[in-house]
DNA sequence: TATTGTTATACTCTATAACTATA
DNA sequence: TATAGTTATAGAGTATAACAATA
């Protein structure tokens, strides 16, 4: 059984009522979350003048080498297309992404990483490595695992 | 031991490398919350033309009815102080929080809801509770209760 | 007709920094 | 001098809807 805290400093300052472990839970999940997200930004925008989703969009196409269509990464990043055509643009004009043509559907583009691009996530994902293991230096490696699971089975229930 | 998918169709498609079991978490932890996070914004506009933060400064003050200083809900709310004031403004100007004096400090001042603000609260909040009941809906109560303990760790390691 | 992607628009949230008033 | 709060600004991120080209 979990005690309650009488208060703290910060959302989790919100849980109350018969469903009080839920609320509580997803009060603590949106802490952890929005904290490591700040920090991720924060180094993003101080040490590569980026941003997350930008981030995110070459992480993307880092694991998929043959390019991504705009609609895939639309669902992946889950944001709407207009979002993902203003990101790519930015990235295409910094010559970290580009656009090639799909054989056969001449309305679709296929989207993947320059080399430019290749080399420039691989330096931020090195670094972006390091803030997330820190993150959760608290924790060892079976407590990672079992986080892991039952966040799947979260996920699981969500989709 | 935690068997990588080989790949999925969202953020979590990122993780690799030596450090992989602490990406492939901080991925799944932000999807989750992402995707938690989107069902409450979309509930919260389409059936209280209202938004997260506004909630959250809301639910605050509920759960201190005496009000709170600026600067006090600039902390909780892990945003700097002018948001503070953008989205106090708003809610005042609907009636739903006010600013009362401090005594002994007329630069300070303590937000509160107004009656109209608690009563439209706890209505939100009624239906906040079920989305959140809803999004953990494929877990037991005692992996809630795991679940909640082992952010807890995260979170005293991110402070 | 449906789909892919772009454009245009508007809005919310955010950080930063300069500012006012008070301590 | 320091602190509480506001104002002004600029930018990021988002959703929506109308649009063009192609299927």
């Amino acid at each position: 059984m979990t005690t309650a805290p009488l208060d703290t400093l910060d959302l989790e300052a919100r849980a109350h009522s018969e469903h009080a472990h839920e609320l509580r839970l997803w009060l603590r999940l949106l802490t952890c979350s929005q904290l490591i997200e700040k920090r991720v930004r924060t180094g993003l925008r101080e040490q590569f003048d980026t941003t997350l989703p930008r981030f995110d969009l070459m992480a993307q196409l880092e694991r998929h080498p043959a390019g991504l269509k705009m609609k895939e990464l639309s669902h992946r990043l889950m944001v709407t297309g207009g979002n993902v055509t203003g990101i790519t643009d930015q990235l295409v004009t910094e010559g970290l992404v580009e656009r090639t043509e799909v054989e056969g559907d001449r309305r679709a583009f296929r989207v993947r990483l320059t080399e430019r691009g290749r080399v420039s996530f691989a330096d931020m994902a090195q670094h972006h490595e390091q803030w997330i293991v820190e993150a959760f230096d608290g924790l060892g490696s079976r407590e990672i695992d079992h986080l892991y699971k039952l966040l799947g089975k979260v996920k699981g229930g969500l989709k």
